[in-house]
DNA sequence: AGAAAATATGAAAGCGTTTACATAACAAGG
DNA sequence: CCTTGTTATGTAAACGCTTTCATATTTTCT
C-alpha cells in the first residue's frame, strides 16, 4: 500500500491527458462529454480510487448537499422515528444529515442554528417557531429553505399536527365519558410550544364544561417515564382525588400509570390514564394505552419531501403548510369513573 | 434590511484596513495579533454580523470540525441515547455529529460510510465490526481516527461492551435457578455480529449443561415489540413447551412477556422472561423485566472523549479498547420454573 | 550601542472544485 | 463554399479561508 495523498481531479486530468475542467464534467455532468472520453476519464478515476471532495465542491459550487436539523433531544421516541424517516428519504437523494439538540435550551438552540448553518447546509429543519428574535434573524439571513416541524409559524414552510386540538381530543373525551377531576403531567412548558399547545388544548375541553384548570391540577416533570410516575405520586394528593389523569406524553401517562397501579389503584377501573403521541409501547401496555396517535415518522417523510422539492424547484412556490391527521386511539386504559 | 451576500473575511480586512491574513488569525488564533488590532477587528467582524465559512475554512486547513456516525438505525432507545450522550460530548467541544444509518444493510452502510469520508469528516464512529472489505478499505484510505462502538476488532479504537456475556450471563442465570427449556427470541443476526454475539453467549452457557441451542428454539425477528410478541407465538409451540424465553433485545423481551399474558399465562410463575439492554421502560414493566444492562449513553461518552482525544493529540497513542461493564440485573420476571 | 531574537503584520500561494468564457471542431443551411 | 449553429474541450478565474514565508518592528542581551 503507497501512501499517496489521496487523488484530485488533477491527478485524473494528467493521468487521462484531458483537462480538469472536463474531468469535473465527465464525473458530475457526464452529458456534457464525449462518451470516449467520458469511458475514458471514468477508468482513471476508478483505477486511482478518485473521491470527490466535497468541501472544495461545496465551496466552489455553493451547495453542501448536507441538510441540518435540530431537534430538542435525539433521546426520545418520537423525535427518533422523525429522524429515521428523514434520514431515509434524505439519503435516497444523496443528501446527509446534520443533526443537532439542544435539550430544550434557546441558548443551545441558538449556538447548534449557528453552527449548522455555519456549515453551509442547503435546508434546514426545525422543531416549533418559539425561539429568540436573535435565531430568526439568522436563519432569515442564511436564506435557504427551511421547514417547522411539530408547530410552526406563517412565513416559513412547516409541517405541522394540530397539538391544541391532540390536547382536546384526550380531554374532551375523559369528559364525554364522564370524569371532571382530571390531573395533568405535562412536560417542561418552558420553550416547548408542543407542550403549551397540548395543555391548552386539554384547558379548553375543561373550560367547555365549565371546569377550571388550576395549577394544582398540574405537574410540570421532564420527559421520562420515571418523571411520569413522580407526577402521578404529586398528583394523588390532590383532593379530591383526580379520576383521569392526562399525560401529554406518553411516557408521562406510562409512568403515571404503573405509578398508580404500584400503589394498588387499578387502571381504569380505579383511575384512568390517557397519553398523547401513541409510541410503540402504548398499544401493549396492560392496559393498553388510550392515546392521541401523532404520526412522527409522516413528519419526517413530509419534511424531507418539502424540503427536497424546495432545493430542486426553479421558481419559489407558495409558502406551504402541511397539516397531518392527529386521532384518538382509545384502548383499555380508560373507563367511565365509579361514580362522581 | 439590504440584501447584501455574506460579509467575508475580506470584507473585514477592508473595513479594517488591515490584510486578510491578520484578519484571519484575529478570528482563529487571536493570540498572535496585538491587543488593539484584534479589537478592532473584532469590533467591524461583529458589525458586519460576519459568521465564518466552515466549507471554506475545511477547505483550507484540512478539518471540518465534524465527526461522522454511522448507526444501524436512529429508532431505537439504545442507538439513541448513545447518539445523544455524542451529540452533547462534541457539540461541547465545536464539533457538529454528521448521522447516517443503513437499517443493518451492508450496502447502504457502504454508501452512509462514503458519503461521510467524502464530506471530509475528522474522525468517524462506527457500530461493530463486521462489514465488507470494501467497507474496510474505504476507512483505510480516509487515514482518519475512528471508533468501533459496541463491537469491535483489533486494530483500531473501541469502545464496546461484552455481548457474548451478556448473553451468557442472561442464560447462566435462568439455568442457575433451575430453568432447562429455554427459548430464544433474537433479531436478525446477517450483518449484526451484537445479535450473533448475544446467542453465541447463550448457546455457551447451555452447552456447559450440556444443553443444545436448536434453530426451532430461536426465533429470529425484526427488533420490535410486535416482532416480539409474533417471536414467542412461534416459541410458545416447542414441545415441550419452554419454561423460560431470553429475548436478546429488551424489545424483543417485553414484546416476548406482553404476548405471554395476554395468552393468560403468568410471568413470572407460568414462565420467565429477560432480555439484554435494560430500556428505560423494562423497570417499570409489570413485572419488571430482569435483563442485562448495557451501558450505551456511556458507550456515547467514552466514544466522543476517545475521538476528541485523538484529533488533538500529538503522537499517536498505543490503540484503545475501553471495554465498559454489563451487570445483570435481576427483576420479577423471572423465577424458579414450576417443576421440570 | 549593536547584534540577535522575538513579535506583529502583510503578500501571496494554495486547498480541490465548479463554471463562465474562449476556442476549436464539426454539422447544417443557403 | 462560406456563414451560422452546435457540441466538445480547454483556460483561468473564482469560492473564502489558512498558512508559509518574507518583512518590518520591537525587545532582549552582551
Amino acid at each position: 500500500m503507497s501512501f499517496r495523498r489521496k487523488p484530485t481531479l488533477n491527478d485524473i486530468a494528467r493521468e487521462s491527458g484531458h483537462s480538469i475542467a472536463t474531468v469535473s464534467r465527465a464525473l458530475s455532468q457526464p452529458a456534457l462529454v464525449q462518451p470516449d472520453t467520458l469511458q475514458r476519464i471514468r477508468d482513471v478515476a476508478l483505477r486511482l480510487g478518485y473521491v470527490p471532495n466535497r468541501k472544495a465542491r461545496a465551496l466552489a459550487s455553493g451547495h453542501s448537499d448536507t441538510i441540518g436539523v435540530v431537534v430538542p433531544t435525539l433521546n426520545s421516541p418520537i423525535f427518533s422515528s422523525t429522524l429515521q424517516e428523514m434520514q431515509r428519504a434524505c439519503a435516497a437523494n444523496g443528501y446527509q444529515l446534520l443533526i443537532a439538540s439542544h435539550e430544550y435550551d434557546p441558548a443551545s438552540e441558538a449556538a447548534a442554528l449557528g453552527q449548522l448553518l455555519s456549515h453551509g447546509v442547503d435546508g434546514l429543519a426545525v422543531v416549533g417557531a418559539e425561539r429568540p428574535q436573535a435565531s430568526w434573524a439568522m436563519i432569515e439571513a442564511a436564506n435557504i429553505p427551511i421547514v417547522q416541524m411539530w408547530e410552526g409559524r406563517e412565513g416559513h414552510d412547516r409541517v405541522i399536527v394540530d397539538s391544541f386540538q391532540a390536547g382536546y381530543l384526550v380531554a374532551r373525551y375523559l369528559l364525554d365519558i364522564g370524569h371532571t377531576r382530571i390531573g395533568v403531567i405535562c412536560g417542561r412548558l418552558q420553550s416547548n410550544d408542543r407542550q403549551q399547545a397540548r395543555v391548552n388544548g386539554i384547558r379548553a375541553a375543561l373550560q367547555e364544561e365549565g371546569l377550571p384548570l388550576a395549577r394544582t391540577q398540574i405537574s410540570e416533570q421532564p420527559l421520562t417515564i420515571a418523571a411520569g410516575r413522580s407526577g402521578c405520586t404529586t398528583l394523588l394528593e390532590m383532593v379530591p382525588r383526580p379520576s383521569a389523569i392526562i399525560g401529554t406524553a406518553d411516557l408521562l401517562a406510562i409512568g403515571g400509570m404503573i405509578e398508580a397501579q404500584a400503589r394498588g389503584i387499578s387502571v381504569p377501573s380505579g383511575m384512568s390514564f390517557a397519553g398523547i403521541d401513541n409510541v410503540d409501547v402504548a398499544a401493549h401496555l396492560s392496559p393498553s394505552l388510550t392515546t392521541v396517535d401523532i404520526p412522527a415518522a409522516s413528519i419526517g417523510t413530509e419534511t424531507a419531501a418539502l424540503l427536497l422539492r424546495r432545493l430542486t424547484e426553479r421558481a419559489p412556490e407558495a409558502e406551504a403548510a402541511i397539516r397531518l391527521p392527529i386521532t384518538l386511539v382509545v384502548r383499555h386504559s380508560t373507563a367511565r369513573p365509579d361514580r362522581p
